[in-house]
DNA sequence: CCCTATCGACACGGCACGTGCCGTATTGAC
DNA sequence: GTCAATACGGCACGTGCCGTGTCGATAGGG
């Protein structure tokens, strides 16, 4: 998405995101316009009609830059901790501001612009998932989890339910609720075990 | 939300409503706008105004307008099969045309206006939570489910993971799909059980 | 040092918003 | 059956933002 080659150039870039993520938090993503965006960043329209087709992708690129380093995925050797410790750190993440509110904005545009659905699974979703996956599949051939267990449902099954809570119920999502959900993960539903 | 006590008013917003679900079909909630649907219906727009604050409150009365009596649970006394059945109608209806793209658009529209968002929880969220609870609860005094089974959590539980691939990956949902996912969640993860 | 791509500023037509106003049609009270 | 109140369709308005076009200024690379 960025074009900028000359140093001008990124700098204008990152202007223009740092004035999209202040508008973004301040009147909220609904209220965003590139207008107010230019006018905030001190930038044409162009400039910013040069570098994105479109306010959302303008606005999962300002989101991203938020959190450059992604979520990494701790390896101490005994995956629960891990797993816990990188849902934790995730729901701290995407459930508090800054990031929560434009999270949620984010994943609500991608609801309506089928670009911003792509970009948002390719830049942030699939990576996270990958890592994921090959965390668990490493757990899984030292034998603390299932050898059953698909791994292809890990992120839907792991943080299906956390979504759930920030975007549907929209209640506040706390570390204790996480244990909770895992522990009934882990458990299992069915009696007996 | 709706007001018309006479019988010309209950008519006239019944054919609001068709007349925004069309559109919302035909070209996608995000071109949808109130001036469009008071053409389509041959209404005003005061008469639309007069009924509904927003448009997303709007879109949200002509979505559960269509599947007025909800997603029923069967109780054979099999709460696996039970909830197999009930989970493979939510997928039917909620992940495929006409409801699926629709109800997308719905949640997405909810990260964006709060009003929206509560009035989703209240009136198709919340009585789905509980007819589910209710269902779960007879079970697991039957001892068909763990007593230590936290049922608040039952719906980010089992619905989360179908919300995620619904919302975020978008992905299509199978019932393999769904029942590869509440396999998963009644085995559980930790391995010998 | 000049050439060219990029820039900020401004103006434009277009669309949808939400709100008035008007004259008409329907309704409910009496 | 009459009549006042209300709801209605149609129209127009001012506002905000869209995405594009056109300037002259600017700045960085060859």
């Amino acid at each position: 998405m960025t074009i900028g080659h000359s140093e001008r150039g990124v700098a204008r870039t990152r202007t223009i995101m740092q004035a999209a993520l202040a508008l973004a938090q301040e009147a909220g993503y609904a209220k965003l316009s590139i207008e107010a965006v230019a006018a905030r960043a001190g930038v044409g329209k162009h400039t910013i009609y040069r570098r994105w087709p479109s306010k959302g992708l303008l606005f999962l690129d300002s989101l991203l830059s938020l959190n450059e380093p992604g979520l990494d995925y701790p390896d101490t050797g005994d995956v629960l901790a891990d797993l816990r410790r990188q849902i934790h750190s995730a729901v701290d993440l995407l459930g508090n501001p800054p990031w929560g509110p434009l999270y949620r904005a984010l994943v609500g545009e991608a609801q309506h612009d089928p670009a911003v659905a792509a970009a948002l699974n390719e830049r942030f979703i699939r990576p996270q998932t990958d890592k994921t996956i090959a965390r668990l599949k490493a757990a899984q051939e030292q034998g603390q989890i299932s050898r059953g267990f698909d791994l292809d449902l890990v992120m839907a099954v792991l943080s299906g339910p956390m979504y759930f809570s920030l975007l549907i119920t929209q209640e506040p999502i706390s570390h204790d609720y996480v244990d909770r959900v895992l522990e009934a993960l882990f458990a299992g539903m069915s009696p007996r075990h």
